[in-house]
DNA sequence: CGCGCAATATGCAAGTTGCATGTAGCTGCC
DNA sequence: GGCAGCTACATGCAACTTGCATATTGCGCG
């Protein structure tokens, strides 16, 4: 059904990007270095939502940008030349600080499905419950 | 009004969308029943990042259209009236299916922070390179 | 030698977001 | 009554992001 070209949100799965995308691409970088189209062979098989190759090339280009990545031309095998990825130390901090934020997100989703009577005593908002 | 016209990613701290923002309104939802203004200020109180309250009521739109909320106006009290919302089915799946991803991507993260060479080491964990 | 693969890159349309601003109704004050 | 100020929601615009298709380059190989 070839209807339109660009992007479509009908029938596709969720698709994995922005912020979400680029920790993921840092988190793998910290194992080891590598270079685009490993990265989004990992990603596949992470169990992760899938993600588009040409996304995954532009987020690490933006990366870098951003100073969390540093990159160069691995040409000491054979085949195309690959741009190797690496992480930096700035790349490095950001992980850990986006993980922090990640798992208070984390607590509010989890919190929410648990019923939210949690003994979290963080609350103070106007909800008296009058459940039916 | 004369200089910054749209959005600048110069200086402001990172904010909050995307299926992180809509699936945060849905924990929210999932305690009691809100409207826009409510959902953003809870946001604003919940440690997560910032995010605009345009956004949040574009984001609430957005989930009503996929079928994730639903919403009536809501006249009982004095002020303006408020769109009230509230999780439909749909959307209280959505966010047990989105959860259940986001521990995936937690494991990632967290894996990668450990040292990825935690005892846990099943039979080809994370660095498997099958690379033809 | 042409074909396909590996690896990276790009053009385009559609979608998303930050910010400023606009609308509508109510409250407080004189 | 008049009017500023608040609450609650909505929108216009420019910048940014993304999915998909496609292009490009280099290599192996039958």
């Amino acid at each position: 059904m070839a209807e339109s070209t660009g992007r479509k949100r009908t029938t596709s799965e969720p698709r994995l990007h922005g912020e979400m995308l680029a920790t993921s691409l840092l988190a793998f970088l910290k194992g080891c270095n590598a270079y685009g189209y490993q990265l989004s062979q990992q990603l596949s098989d992470s169990g992760l939502p899938q993600s588009d190759s040409g996304t995954v090339y532009r987020a690490l280009r933006q990366l870098e940008n951003s100073g969390f990545v540093s990159s160069f031309w691995d040409t000491s095998d054979q085949g195309p030349a690959r741009r190797m990825y690496s992480l930096t130390a700035a790349g490095e901090l950001f992980l850990r600080t986006w993980i922090d934020a990640l798992n208070r997100y984390q607590e509010v989703l989890t919190g929410a499905l648990a019923g939210f009577d949690v003994p979290a005593a963080t609350e103070g908002d106007s909800t008296e419950e009058e459940v039916t």
